[in-house]
DNA sequence: CTCGTTTATCTTTTT
DNA sequence: GATAAACGAG
């Protein structure tokens, strides 16, 4: 306990609970911490003044390492202490992954690595199953073998939960089961590939690190950097990241974990909510809890359906959110037809709302999964409505962005045989044999640029062989520097642009994006690092990012809206199906997550939270049929008991003149697009 | 050996 | 309704 100091002024903004959380073991080594902290109960802001906290009481800013769950939790943490701590900077705050990377840097030597690895993306990682896959003549067999995709995500699996790789298969694929003996062996091919080449997949991030802790010397110079470690978003880490962090602290002291069980929305990704249910009693004496359960976001009445609807879990730490904002509407239940009609009755109210002074940027649509805007999207560009989207496809998927990349990653990294294969199959006339040749050609010689120099043209792509040679070699020499190799790339790539795709003019737009994101960084490395650890994870309607003065509503998958809040929510499909995605009904622990997930989008909301119900949504189903359109029900989440907590309607509002909803179905609903018009 | 066409399969969420 | 293996022509 800290003396008797008089209180600084910034602790008096906080409620009881979250100033323990702050003051917890203040003045010298602590035990460890557990923070349960509910939606909207200022979670972010208790974490920034405990580590200001600590700053303020004379602990070191460099010695404090501060694990969030993506980079952008990390700025806002850091402008949050800085608001509290005049100056104050972090130098080790970012995600896990962000985090290894750069220790994995300083200790390469240490444990056999390159120094200039590089970072395979998931889709990178993927190619190079596929390569492995095919070389150990897995893809030709009578019956099929799981695609890259799948074998990738049961490696990754088997890695960050820890398990051995017949108890991922049996909980996770069985599908797979009768692949275990072939799998493993591509496995270790895998990993000797990677090894080879000099490249890191996401996993290897965290599993070098893991090991490197497994090594007593190297541990101790690694937990000797910090004084202390906070983790937010705990309920999202896996196994993995908690043997870290217990290496890093094995008996607790100077730890602090934050997360609340309820918003555990990350098991596809191997997290587990053990985490945070076991934390305490890992050591001993077991970890102090401190509950946040006071809600400063919501009004009383959409806190009250969201504590229902998590009420209705099975397992977890027992909080009740509370507020004082006790005036409000209920959330509504508003049922549609069916999703075009979603996406008016979304659209409408989304400009109702900015009639009434609420704008576009503080509200937002939320759903499942990142295709179900896809209607809503249509709307919003017919009516010129602005809109950002977060979550599904990203900036770096795109073909063209990932050619470029690829070529400034085998200049960073000449072993990257992923990022070769790429850029070499990009000149006409080389396919997968000739690029492969050119690759083993390169990999007996020590100086990849003098040997790419002495390589034979192949014969078939003579042509443009010269200017290809031309552009790597500038890249080797790093002549135009940085970033002005992007635009040496650029010069080199858009006549294969051209001839590749067809609308070549609006990828060239992408690539003077990308050097707009390139200029931002340092050097090539970094560059190449950061992006792929964390991608610009926005997408609009039209190229680039509306400007940051205008106004633009918030798509989201309901994943990348975690620690967010708006007005004004907007929950699409809330149908069976859809929430519970008809994906993950598998088991029990699968339906829970869907029910963290609702929860998590739900208390997104401040004022206002309408949850949409088309009557029916189209499936893509695999009876030969084609695509059908299904009745569907309003999510079990929010079984009938439930149902006074909201308010349910229709839209449009019953019509008595209208024709009956069967006439309707059947033909073109004409009334509706005239009054669409007007709208 | 490349590249365009056909056919069968699987379809989420992301560092 | 996209994607990857299989097929066929140059």
């Amino acid at each position: 306990m800290v003396p008797a100091v008089e209180s600084p002024a910034y602790l008096a903004r906080l409620n009881p609970e979250q100033r323990a959380a702050v003051e917890h073991g203040a003045g010298g080594g602590h035990g460890p911490l557990l923070v349960i902290a509910g939606a909207g109960s200022g979670k972010t802001d208790t974490l920034a003044h405990r580590v200001a906290h600590l700053v303020a009481g004379g602990a070191d800013p460099r010695r404090i390492l501060l694990l969030t769950f993506s980079r952008r939790a990390a700025a806002e943490m850091g402008r949050r202490v800085q608001r509290i701590v005049a100056g104050a900077t972090l130098p080790w705050s970012g995600t896990f992954h962000g985090v290894g990377a750069r220790l994995l840097r300083i200790h390469a030597d240490a444990i056999g690595l390159a120094p200039s690895f590089t970072i395979l993306d998931r889709e990178d990682a993927a190619d190079l199953m596929g390569l492995v896959r095919h070389e150990l003549g897995l893809s030709g067999r009578d019956s099929r073998f799981p695609l890259k995709g799948t074998c990738l995500a049961v490696y990754s699996r088997a890695v960050n939960a820890e398990q051995p790789l017949d108890t991922v298969l049996a909980g996770a694929f069985p599908w797979c089961r009768m692949w275990e003996d072939e799998l493993r062996g591509l496995f270790a091919a895998y990993v000797e590939a990677k090894q080879r080449q000099g490249v890191l997949d996401y996993d290897d991030l965290l599993l070098y690190w893991a090991q490197m802790m497994a090594d007593p010397g190297l541990a101790a110079e690694v937990a000797g950097r910090f004084d202390h470690v906070l983790v937010d978003e705990y309920q999202d880490t896996n196994r993995l990241q908690a043997s870290i962090l217990l290496a890093l602290r094995p008996d607790g002291r100077g730890l602090t974990v934050v997360g609340d069980d309820a918003q555990a929305i990350y098991a596809f990704r191997a997290a587990t909510v053990r985490n945070i249910l076991d934390f305490p009693a890992a050591f001993d004496p077991p970890a102090r809890i401190v509950t946040l359960a006071r809600n400063y976001r919501s009004t009383q009445p959409i806190l009250a359906a969201a504590n229902a609807v998590i009420g209705l879990a099975r397992e977890r730490y027992a909080k009740e959110l509370w507020t004082d904002r006790t005036a409000g509407e209920r959330p509504q239940l508003v049922t549609v037809r069916d999703e075009m009609e979603q996406a008016r009755c979304v659209a409408g109210r989304v400009l109702e709302n900015r009639e009434a002074g609420m704008a576009l940027k503080s509200q937002a649509v939320l759903f499942r999964t990142s295709h179900h805007s896809a209607a809503l999207e249509l709307e919003l560009t017919r009516r010129n409505v602005p809109f950002v989207k977060f979550g599904g496809l990203r900036f770096l998927d795109a073909a063209h962005i990932k050619d470029v990349l690829a070529l400034l990653r085998w200049a960073e990294n000449p072993r990257d045989r992923i990022a070769g294969f790429r850029a070499l199959q990009l000149l006409p006339g080389v396919g997968p044999a000739i690029a492969g040749r050119v690759l083993d050609h390169l990999a007996v010689s020590l100086d990849a640029g003098a040997a790419l120099l002495a390589c034979p043209a192949p014969q078939r792509a003579a042509a443009d062989w010269p200017d290809f040679v031309a552009a790597v070699r500038g890249l080797h020499e790093r002549a135009a520097g940085w970033p002005g190799e992007l635009g040496l790339v650029r010069t080199w790539y858009a006549p294969h642009l051209e001839r590749l795709h067809e609308d070549w003019s609006a990828r060239l737009a992408d690539l003077a994006q990308l050097e707009q994101i390139a200029a931002a960084y340092p050097s090539r490395e970094r560059f190449l690092t950061e992006l792929t650890l964390d991608p610009p994870d926005a997408t609009s309607a039209e190229a680039g990012m509306p400007l940051l003065d205008e106004d633009y509503l918030i798509l989201s998958t309901i994943h990348s809206a975690k620690g967010q809040e708006w007005r004004a929510v907007f929950v699409l499909n809330a149908v069976d199906g859809c929430i519970p995605s008809d994906l993950g009904t598998g088991s029990d622990a699968e339906i829970e997550e869907e029910r963290r997930l609702l929860y998590v989008a739900m208390t997104r909301a401040r004022e206002r939270l309408e949850l949409l119900l088309p009557q029916r949504f189209y499936t893509h189903q695999q009876t030969g049929l084609g695509d059908r359109h299904m009745h569907a029900l309003r999510t079990r989440f929010i079984p009938t008991p439930l149902l006074p907590l909201f308010d349910s309607v229709a839209w449009p509002a019953p019509d008595p003149r209208a024709a009956t909803p069967a006439a309707a179905a059947s033909r073109i609903d004409i009334a509706a697009r005239l009054r669409a018009m007007w709208r």
